[in-house]
RNA sequence: GCCGGGAUGGCGGAACGGCAGACGCAGCGGUCUUAAAAACCGCGGCUCGCAAGAGCGUGCGGGUUCGAGCCCCGCUCCCGGCACCA
């Protein structure tokens, strides 16, 4: 039975008039106050729009919103990123084609995402599969490219056997399982793009520091890009090149007592003396093969075998023998260390195993040749530097010794790799690159961008290597733009994480087809003031977009180097204590809560859940709560008059503007609409008429909330124009002082008794007051308090013990 | 193993070092109703007590403080991330 209140039918009401006026669209080239209000936008999958972007959408828009009513003009715009793995390998499942998928979804998604209510600014919406947005994705990779940012190397690649690509590191688990299908994922040595993100491995590190970032997202990117200050040693090996180790404690040089290769070192097998040469082969043949199931053999453990031959240390002259061992990685430093098993736990596990000596040159308070002595002390046993502390200053002793002696250098490590973004699958952006047996890769000239994905039948991987596009040749049969001869095209296409690293920069300028994006909006509205979401994306698109962002600035494209000034990581939605997933059967249906509450209760139960940054567990029941709160305000309206406030509810008028406006921008909604509640519960018990100014203030506040009731009550008031159009309300500081305060007076710190009083007695008249009481006054028995502890307008405490 | 975050009524959660449990859910009792729903009123940490009140209560053990959910030290468990990174 459809009534004015019920929301199904002022919500839907709203949406259309807000949509018909524009109120959610502005004039980017000439907004004053520009305000940028980024949400992570969303992969739009089968199931359509989870509870989870609901949520991270919801408490986005509530931001954009509230920045709206603080007289900013905001740009909240919204997009799909629905290139990828995740939409390809769906269409393989249910055997239909992408681009129909896709499109099908994104139709869908646009639908609830119009649900929701958030002043998304359509008229800009991006989809990452458009070839006029990923023209200029390979744009942006010419871009790289000619800057030398971008090159093409044989590597070693993680590869996944079940989705037949490529991965990226960081789309492969800790326990060397797929991140997509679980599956064990190899390795296999392929001619792959890469993108020197290593190059601006400082700046990304030292950029964060100026950053306004939820602490764990930047640290999660300090550990990911992983400095480590040290020194390079070389070790001479009699006949051969010397062996190069990477340390991040040369202070203990003075204790290495053997060195171990990585199995695939290069040098391992070559540097094996001849009658070890087999043995050894062997062994690299074993770990190699367990490397890539991704198993390891214990840490230190007697995995490791001995090559026969030595090195000497390079200020001792002492004989180091050599070891190939698993611990020791290829891909870390030099893939070689100095071992040092008196101040290293795993060195010290493999000397046990392997009966090699134990030099303290740390002085430890326990024994080292039972356990390593991790930490700083002084230095014995050390020639010269003995004495000296460790690991400073002896670090910079030892390395300016070796320095002067050509033995080796400061140097700095990071395990940040370089992004490889090839992918050999059908449902990507074509890498704008052409192969000519003579001129070599060549780049696609910009003005033929973009190289068109085409529609292919027969899009599942081949398994070879290449991607289904190699399959098809009128897509790779082509000429060079060089020279004219026929030619081949590169047949990979990029990873998903390129579209999304530079899609903020494309917002702005959605619209345009003559560039990536306008030099002047770009100014005017970058970097993004505020970015909303998911912590998962703490180290890979965060740390993609910032990379991007540099090199662009770089190259003179952008004026900035962070794109994000700001970002918050929302929490993580979970039902019935777990993630949900379809196995688990714990999927909540957004679509069914909006139909039975609205969407405004819907988005009022998720923010009211609890903190924002913390997420929550959903419960279906408590929706009421937030439900019955919104049906009370339309309750009010039938008791509004233009009667005068009463002093009490203008006091806690004052009280909800300021709670709201202070919780708001800090993200703390779930305690704003707590304070939305208590004063429409305050309103609701004043007897008598309700003032239309209690209301009306309560529709302002409520408007980042709950959008549409908002409206709806502040148009049944007699407002005009749009509340979301309204300067914000004011609390005036003087109508917030109490008329009376509770005093608790407490004996050794235990409630006794209180006072109501008039705020800003002074202490003495307090403690006198206190003193007064009878039930005080028959505590103490006579005896004066050996101490008297106020604090104004709170708490007299009267010390009778002894301290 | 390392690095984060957390643990508060039946439940979600709130608390500048100053009345622990705001706000809400679920529950119980009542009003209204032929009835039910909705709405409204009331109750609600535990123990003892008719009550007034007293004692005990924020994962565990210590400490600092007139006073600790909050600060410090030492644990336990849960969630997230990283993980043989020399």
């Amino acid at each position: 039975m459809a009534h004015d209140d019920d929301p199904a039918v002022y919500e839907a009401r709203w949406r259309a008039r807000w949509a018909r006026d524009g109120l959610d669209r502005i004039d980017l080239a000439h907004a004053r106050d520009p305000y940028y209000n980024l949400m992570m936008f969303p992969y739009p999958s089968a199931e359509g729009l989870h509870v989870g972007n609901m949520y991270a959408f919801t408490g986005a828009d509530i931001h954009g919103r509230f920045q709206r009513c603080q007289g900013h003009d905001v740009f909240e715009p919204i997009g799909f990123d629905a290139f990828g793995i995740h939409s390809e390998n769906h269409a393989i499942l249910v055997g239909r084609h992408p681009m129909e998928l896709v499109r099908r979804n994104v139709t869908r998604f646009r639908t609830q995402l119009e649900r929701l209510g958030a002043q998304f600014d359509w008229s800009k919406a991006v989809d990452t599969t458009d070839p006029r947005y990923y023209r200029w994705t390979q744009w942006l990779f010419l871009q790289l490219w000619k800057a030398d940012l971008a090159y093409r190397a044989t590597r070693r690649v993680k590869w996944c056997p079940n989705d037949l690509t490529v991965l990226a590191d960081e789309q492969v688990l800790g326990d060397g399982t797929c991140e997509r299908c679980g599956a064990t994922v190899l390795e296999r040595e392929l001619e792959q793009w890469f993108l020197r993100i290593t190059r601006f491995a400082e700046r990304l590190l030292a950029g964060l520091d100026a950053l306004d970032w939820s602490e764990s997202t930047k640290l999660a990117q300090r550990n990911w890009i992983g400095r480590s200050e040290g020194a390079h040693i070389d070790f001479p090996i009699a006949g051969e090149e010397p062996l190069r180790v990477f340390t991040t404690r040369p202070d203990t040089l003075f204790g290495a007592t053997f060195m171990v290769l990585a199995p695939d070192h290069p040098r391992t097998v070559r540097l094996a003396d001849p009658a070890q040469r087999e043995t050894v082969a062997a062994y690299v043949a074993r770990a190699e093969r367990r490397r890539v199931a991704g198993q390891h053999a214990e840490s230190g453990g007697p995995a490791g075998v001995a090559l026969g031959r030595t090195a000497r240390h390079p200020l001792t002259g002492a004989e180091l023998p050599l070891f190939a061992a698993e611990y020791v990685l290829s891909g870390y430093g030099t893939g070689a260390i100095m071992a040092v098993p008196a101040h290293d736990p795993r060195d010290h596990a493999f000397a046990t195993a392997h009966g090699l000596a134990i030099v303290e040159v740390v002085r430890a308070d326990q024994d080292v040749a039972l356990a390593a002595h991790v930490g700083g002390g002084v230095l014995v046993n050390s020639g010269e530097f003995t004495g000296l502390g460790a690991p400073d200053p002896a670090r910079e002793r030892v390395v300016a010794t070796l320095e002067a002696r050509g033995l080796g250098s400061r140097e700095v490590r990071y395990k940040l790799r370089d992004w490889g973004i090839s992918r050999q699958r059908y449902w990507g952006p074509p890498i704008p690159v052409v192969h000519c047996p003579r001129c070599g890769a060549v780049p696609v000239p910009e003005t033929e961008l973009p190289v068109v994905l085409p529609y292919v039948e027969a899009f599942r991987p081949l398994g070879t290597g290449s991607s289904p596009l190699a399959a098809v040749p009128e897509f790779v049969n082509t000429r060079c733009p060089q020279c004219g001869e026929p030619a081949r095209r590169e047949t990979d296409v990029s990873d998903t994480f390129l579209d999304s690293s530079w899609y903020f920069l494309r917002y702005p300028s959605a619209d345009r087809d003559d560039v990536a994006f306008d030099p002047q909006l770009t100014r005017r509205w970058l970097p993004v003031d505020t970015y909303i979401g998911g912590n998962e994306h703490a180290v890979l698109h965060l740390l993609y977009s910032r990379f991007i962002a540099m090199a662009l600035h770089d190259l003179g494209w952008l004026d900035f180097e962070e794109p994000f000034t700001r970002f918050r990581a929302h929490g993580m939605i979970v039902s019935q204590g777990a993630k949900m997933s379809k196995s688990r059967g714990n999927v909540v249906n957004p679509d069914e809560y909006m139909d039975r509450y609205g969407t405004d209760s819907f988005r009022l139960y998720l923010m009211f859940m609890g903190p924002f940054d913390e997420g929550g567990d959903f419960r279906d029941r408590s929706i009421n709560g937030p439900a019955r709160f919104l049906a009370q305000l339309f309750r009010l309206l039938a008791r509004v008059e233009d009667t005068e406030e009463p002093a009490a509810l203008a006091r806690a008028r004052h009280l909800c503007v300021q709670k709201v406006s202070a919780d708001t921008p800090q993200l703390k909604y779930n305690t704003a609409i707590a304070a939305l509640m208590t004063y429409a519960n305050s309103l609701r018990d004043h007897p008598g008429p309700v003032p239309a100014q209690g209301v009306r203030t309560l529709a302002q506040l409520l408007a980042p909330y709950a959008p549409h009731a908002a409206e709806e009550l502040w148009h049944r008031l007699g407002g005009t124009g749009s509340v979301h159009r309204q300067p914000w309300p004011r609390h005036d500081p003087s109508l917030l002082v109490e008329e009376v305060v509770t005093v608790i007076v407490a004996v050794d710190g235990r409630r006794r008794d209180q006072l109501r009083v008039a705020p800003g007695l002074p202490a003495d008249e307090l403690e006198r007051l206190a003193l007064s009481l009878p039930r005080i006054a028959a505590l103490l028995d006579g005896h004066p308090p050996r101490r008297v502890v106020v604090v104004p307008d709170r708490q007299v405490n009267l010390v009778l013990a002894v301290a």
